[in-house]
Order: structure tokens, then C-alpha cells, then sequence
DNA sequence: ACCTGTCGAGTAATCGTTTTCTCAGACGCT
DNA sequence: AGCGTCTGAGAAAACGATTACTCGACAGGT
């Protein structure tokens, strides 16, 4: 593989007068630099990465890790952080933790041994993961969930008053006893979904009781027995909150199997829009995120943190719209 | 940032002696062995990965450049290729090439400067963007698309004999005038898509017509055009092949603007099997595409060649397997 | 006692860039 | 003419790891 070397030799001038024309550097004989890139082109040279990043000290490269690529909503995110970055020559690499705190330990460490310039995550938790990025002072955001007790760049949607407005809104529509299925304590987004989910019911005055709620991993399978659960009880829910799309799922499954009709018979309204959501029947209520706009955010702040590593953290919050359709109508009889 | 000098200075042996410990290659004394591996983590000790690969003159890292992050037959076959991957210590970046040739041969320079072990891609189409990763030799797979007139490792899924099979089940369940909205011409599963759904026809001496065919981009809207350009004709047709999911579910939305139901008005197959096929109503009938398999089989491909460089080239093809549901049960009147 | 082979650790070369130094020559000003 | 000043290009020093080479010490065979 050709290297700068022999793209000197050929174009007759030093390695380093190549490597400014090549860079468009410093100033150059135009017939020099004419030469040299001949020569480039003839050899189809490409200059090699790690030589380059080894000697500059960083690459122009942007680690993304998440936590579910199968989860649309964080696909959006990163086509938002994708199209950001590239505009200014940054590359992506897009990670998947999984929601496991070990891969995403491990993704870290890829990260900071790789010498990315910011790493965009978001977090599964245990914030003690992070601790190398703060400790090298690597630039880093969060996304869709803060850490705990740490400190940094954060974009967030704003789930619990979205949570809190979509309850309102099954109220509402005439649904009395209304129900929650959301992730797993310690999550942030699962908690805050279920904080404004018993804000609204507070504030209503309304039946509230731990019964109605379920919380379980933010997955098709584990929502579905969780609605199939609520419904094997005594007084069972006539309306839920369901805090993500794959959840979704799951609970459209589990109605269809008790023979329960959406909106009818069982209000439901659930975070995320998706492709699918306005045809299913009735079309499905939703809290749609803003996915991609929260990609672009975080790729903006991690950009302008990569120039001024010391400027103070801050968290942009972005709102959600509740998008209201048939199964949050309002129930029969 | 703590280098492999300061480790060995810490430990008090030569950095020879400090790389040998950490990667514990050659044989080193235990005792120095312990104060090198002391020392590494008392300075948190990461390994610089440029400076590693400049000198090993190769990365443990895999690229995988799809065409589109959004459609879950990708990040399936994303999460095949990681699982391969991570459990013999490569890591693999995502790229996400948007069915947009410049994109892709973007992304593949990006590989081949940062000198990635293997490339695993689904090409868009012009098959010269891949000429500088065979220049080179890097190792190279493609899924779900052969390159059309160069030759690699190569893993399939049998398109053209699951659209045939779908399209011969649509007619044994009754349908007469069957359609297909299949990708843009070129593209090589839209191609063998349609090829199958003809050659079923022809196979079944069942009426085929051009005006039953629509081609576009793999979209939701496009498709959702396309057939409601189906029905604005003369004599429409009663049932459709589709060719994948996003598409179905432009098909299904132009059904419900025209009033008419899936499966007893206009028979649906489409291909891809999603969380969300069994939730409409009537419940979609699908090929349903090894997509996890598919990466899978990419990956372990793609290191065998990493092994063997001139071994000749492989092309795998999986099996798909038809769903049937509601939506092809057949007409009614 | 001497030679040979083995083992373990240090020295230094190397990977391919970028970038600092250095220096020669041209230019302009007094 | 003499003296800065400036420009542009080459020589060489980084960057941080791995590894070929070297060398001393020690063990074992003759």
C-alpha cells in the first residue's frame, strides 16, 4: 500500500512538502503541489489512519454508543448525530450496549483506547461506567437519560411532563382506572415516566394505587405478560400508559388475546411513534419524541465541547408531542 | 495519558519487558510480571490503539456499512455480525450508507484509511465503489446484494424462490389479479423479487401484466403511491406481493384510504417479519428473512478470510420462510 | 573446565504521519 | 552594499506501541 513516502519520491519532493500539499497546509509551489497530488492520485494513495491519528493526537471521530439498535427511537438518534457530524468531517461509529453495563464498560474502553474525539452515550445506569471518559476529561454528552450523580452535557426529552399530559389526556377521554407499564426501577426515563404518570393522577384527584402498575425490561415479551398480569386481577385497569414502542407491542398482543378492544374497551396511549402505530385498529395513540432532533443536539454540544473542553455542562431538554388517535378515544358504555 | 514508559518506569523494567507482561506473550518473570500489571492499573494504563495498529499494521475492527439504519432487517443482521465478532475480540463500527453510492464509497475510504481488518457491506448498487477495497485485498463480504459483476464472499438470503413461493400461495388461496410493488430497478433484491413473482405467474399460466407491476424506492411513501396508482386503473389488482416492510406498511395505509380490508378485499404478502405483522388487523402475511443468521454467517466469513486471504470466494444462501396470516387468507365473494 | 543451548530482559528499530527546526535564497529597505 | 525579513522546502524529531536483535547468566553435557 502506497505510502506518503512514495508519493514524495515520485512527485521528487520531501515527505514533508508532500504532506502539506496533501493537507493544503502551508503555503506551496503550486507546481510542487500539482505534482504531488499527481502522484497521489496515480499511486491511489490513502493516507493511513493510525499514522495520522498517533501523530495529531486525536481522530476525527465520534464514538455513539446506545443502548437498543433495534429500538427505532435510537436509531433516529443516531441518523440525527450522523448528519451533524459529517457536515463538519467527523465520522460515527455507532456502538450497541445492549442495556448491559459490562458492553457498555467495554465500548468505553474501545473509545478512550482508539483516541475518539467524544464519545455520545446513553447510559444504563450504573454511572460508575463513565468514570474513564470524566477522568481522561474525554469529551462526552449524555442522551435520553441523565447520570445520577455525575456531571455532564446532557440532551433529554421532556418525558415526565409528556408522561403526565398523556395521563391527563386518558383521563380525559373518560378512562377512570388508568394503568402504567414502564421499564425497570433505576432507569431514568422508566422512573420519570411513572413520576408523571402519579403527578397527573394527583393532581386529578384520582383512584391511584400500585396495582395498576407494572414494571418490567423495555421489551415486547415482558410488557405483554406484565398486561396480561393486570387484567388477571380483581379490578383490572381501563386504560394504560405504556412507556415504549416495543412495550407496545406487547400490550396490543396481550389485548387482542384477552379479546379486549384498544380505545373501547382499554384506552392505551405509548411513548415513541412508529411506522406502524397510525395503522393498527384503532390507530394508536402516542407520545411522539423528538429522536433525531436529540441526535443533532448532542452532536452540536459534543462538537462545541471538543473546542472548549472547560465550559460548563448543561442540559437541553426537548419536548415531546402527544399525538392522539382512536385507542384513546374513550371508552363504551 | 499514562503511556506503556511510564508503566515500565513505574515497574521498573524497560517498556519491552511492559508489553510483553500486558499482553502476556512471551514469557516474562511472574514477580515483574505483577508489578508491571500493579503499575498499569494504578496509572489506569489504556493501551494508545493508534500507536498498537500503526504498528501491527492492522486494527481488530470490523466495518459493516448497510444501507439503512431504520430498517430492522439491517440492525438484525448488525446484531449477527457483533455477536460473531465480539466473542473473538473484534469490535465492529456501523456505517450507515443511506442507499446513497457516494455515501458508501465514502465510508469505504474511511475504512481503508483506518486500516479496519474486514469490511462486511450490502452495496447500494455501483458495483466500482467497492474497486478500492479489492485493490487492496482487504477482505470483503457482502450480504443481502452480490455485487453484480465482480466477484467476493457473498451471503444471500433465496429471494427470488421466496417470492415465487409467496406469489404461488397468494393464488393458491384464490387470488387472480396478483400485483407486486417491489425496489427500484437495479437494485438486486428488487430485481430477483419480481423475477420470482413472474416466474410463479408464468409457471401457473396465470394472467401477468406490466400494469400490475409498480417499482420504487424501498419506502413507505413511495409504496403507498405505488398502490394507490394500482388501483386507480381499470381492472386493479386483488391481491399484491410487497417487497419489504417498509413498504407494507404504505401498502397497508392506501388500502385503509381506499376502504378497502387485507386479505379479504386484496391479498398482502410482504417480506420482512416485524414485531408489529401480527398486531393489524387481519394480521400480515410475511417472508419471513434469517436477518440475524444472515450477519452471522457474514462475520464468521469475513474472519476465515482474515485467516486466508486467497481462498476462493463463497457465496452462502439462506433459506427464507413464508408466514401465512390473515392477510393472504383469500378473497370472500 | 569448556562449550552449547536456553531463558529472560534490555536496546533500539520500526510503523507512516505531522510538525518543528533549520537553512538557503530572494527581496526590500536604508 | 549590507542587513534584516520573509518564504519555501528539506532534515529530522516526534507520536506510542511492538518486536527483531542482542547479550548476560545459568544449566547441563562432555
Amino acid at each position: 500500500m502506497a505510502t506518503i513516502s512514495d508519493v514524495a519520491r515520485m512527485a521528487g519532493v520531501s515527505t514533508a512538502t508532500a504532506s502539506r500539499a496533501l493537507n493544503g497546509k502551508s503555503t506551496v509551489d503550486p507546481e510542487l503541489a500539482a505534482r504531488v497530488m499527481t502522484a497521489a492520485r496515480q499511486l491511489s494513495y490513502q493516507p493511513n489512519g493510525p499514522a495520522r491519528n498517533l501523530r495529531r493526537q486525536e481522530a476525527a471521530v465520534l464514538a455513539l454508543i446506545i443502548s437498543d439498535v433495534e429500538n427505532p427511537f435510537f436509531t433516529s438518534i443516531a441518523r440525527g448525530v450522523e448528519d451533524v457530524a459529517h457536515e463538519v468531517g467527523y465520522s460515527v461509529v455507532l456502538c450497541n450496549s445492549d442495556e448491559n453495563a459490562e458492553k457498555e464498560r467495554r465500548y468505553i474502553d474501545v473509545a478512550i483506547q482508539e483516541r475518539v474525539a467524544g464519545v455520545i452515550l446513553s447510559p444504563t445506569g450504573e454511572s460508575t461506567t463513565v468514570d474513564p471518559l470524566l477522568a481522561r476529561g474525554t469529551p462526552m454528552v449524555t442522551v435520553d437519560r441523565p447520570l445520577t450523580d455525575r456531571t455532564s452535557d446532557t440532551v433529554l426529552v421532556a418525558t415526565l411532563e409528556s408522561a403526565r399530559e398523556a395521563t391527563a389526556h386518558l383521563m380525559a377521554h373518560g378512562y377512570r382506572r388508568i394503568g402504567c407499564i414502564t421499564g425497570p426501577s433505576g432507569v431514568r426515563t422508566a422512573d420519570d415516566r411513572l413520576a408523571g404518570y402519579r403527578e397527573a393522577l394527583r393532581a386529578a384527584k384520582h383512584p391511584s394505587s400500585a396495582r395498576l402498575v407494572r414494571r418490567t425490561e423495555y421489551r415486547e415479551a415482558g410488557a405483554r405478560r406484565a398486561m396480561l398480569d393486570l387484567f388477571d386481577q380483581a379490578e383490572p385497569p381501563d386504560a394504560v400508559l405504556v412507556a415504549n414502542s416495543a412495550m407496545a407491542v406487547g400490550v396490543l398482543a396481550a389485548l387482542k388475546e384477552l379479546g379486549l378492544r384498544p380505545g373501547a374497551d382499554v384506552g392505551v396511549v405509548a411513548f415513541d411513534e412508529t411506522p406502524w402505530a397510525a395503522l393498527v385498529d384503532p390507530p394508536l395513540s402516542v407520545v411522539a419524541q423528538p429522536a433525531y432532533e436529540v441526535g443533532q443536539a448532542a452532536a452540536r454540544l459534543l462538537l462545541s465541547r471538543i473546542e472548549d473542553t472547560d465550559r460548563a455542562p448543561t442540559t437541553t431538554v426537548l419536548g415531546a408531542r402527544l399525538i392522539a388517535r382512536g385507542s384513546s378515544a374513550g371508552p363504551v358504555g
